[in-house]
DNA sequence: CGTAGAATTCTACGTGAAGTAGAAATTGGC
DNA sequence: GCCAATTTCTACTTCACGTAGAATTCTACG
């Protein structure tokens, strides 16, 4: 489903690291190196809310664009829907601690350490 | 990089749950559900081994495809590389628990806690 | 109000990946 | 050497994405 081409990863980067939104010229400037003309901007945006990965804000004249999810929720979710790409979940598991790096486990291991109750 | 379309990754899935390998033919008769000519499972395997997701044994004549990794092993670095599409990984591992099974969390903490070595 | 300039939307083209497969070439056993 | 099986080459189609010009819609200002 939501896979992103390589402007359009872009473009979410740029507004992942803009919490407040940005508008269309915003964005062409903060992606100054690619020299893109602004309707080609326009364009991408409007392609990443079809996909559901921005909202705009019409009200305001330029309107601004704003992620629907943060980047680590994004990419968790990725990681999720990777992950039951296989069906023996534990394999994948243990392979992918082996693929992490210490810190990483580190991480896990707090965060596991810390909450053994059922969430939600 | 290896990224699969919709039939590549069907192939993918046949050859997997065959760990001695098949032959462009059984390959065939396997998705019969999609009933393929036998060359586009040869252009498909082609490309498969192009990209490094499968080798061929062409010693013996129908050459036999096998996978160079296995399912779990491609699943757990796919995640490795989605885990690091975003900077923060400490934060992205803890949404990513969140999104995860509670049987997920439980194999984790095992997984961690048999382990507080350094790994090669 | 009418309109010019800004902003947005519409339409479209080029390219490359992937699904699909026929035609051509190769090979191995008889 | 020849034929049937097998493999390789070539090619067409579709679709996503990068790219952007043309057309349309706004809106602030005179």
């Amino acid at each position: 489903m939501g896979t992103l081409g390589e402007l359009e990863r872009s473009v979410m980067d740029a507004i992942w690291v803009h919490d407040e939104g940005l508008s269309a010229a915003e964005l062409r400037d903060v992606l100054a190196e690619r020299d893109l003309a602004l309707t080609t901007v326009h364009t991408v945006l409007t392609r990443l809310e079809k996909k559901g990965f921005v909202t705009r804000d019409r009200s305001i004249r330029p309107h601004r664009y704003l992620a629907v999810s943060t980047r680590e929720d994004h990419v968790a979710e990725l990681m999720s829907e990777v992950l039951s790409q296989a069906p023996d979940r534990q394999a994948v598991l243990a392979r992918f601690l082996g693929t992490v790096t210490e810190a990483d486990t580190k991480t896990l291991r707090n965060l596991l350490g810390r909450n053994h109750s059922t969430s939600s």
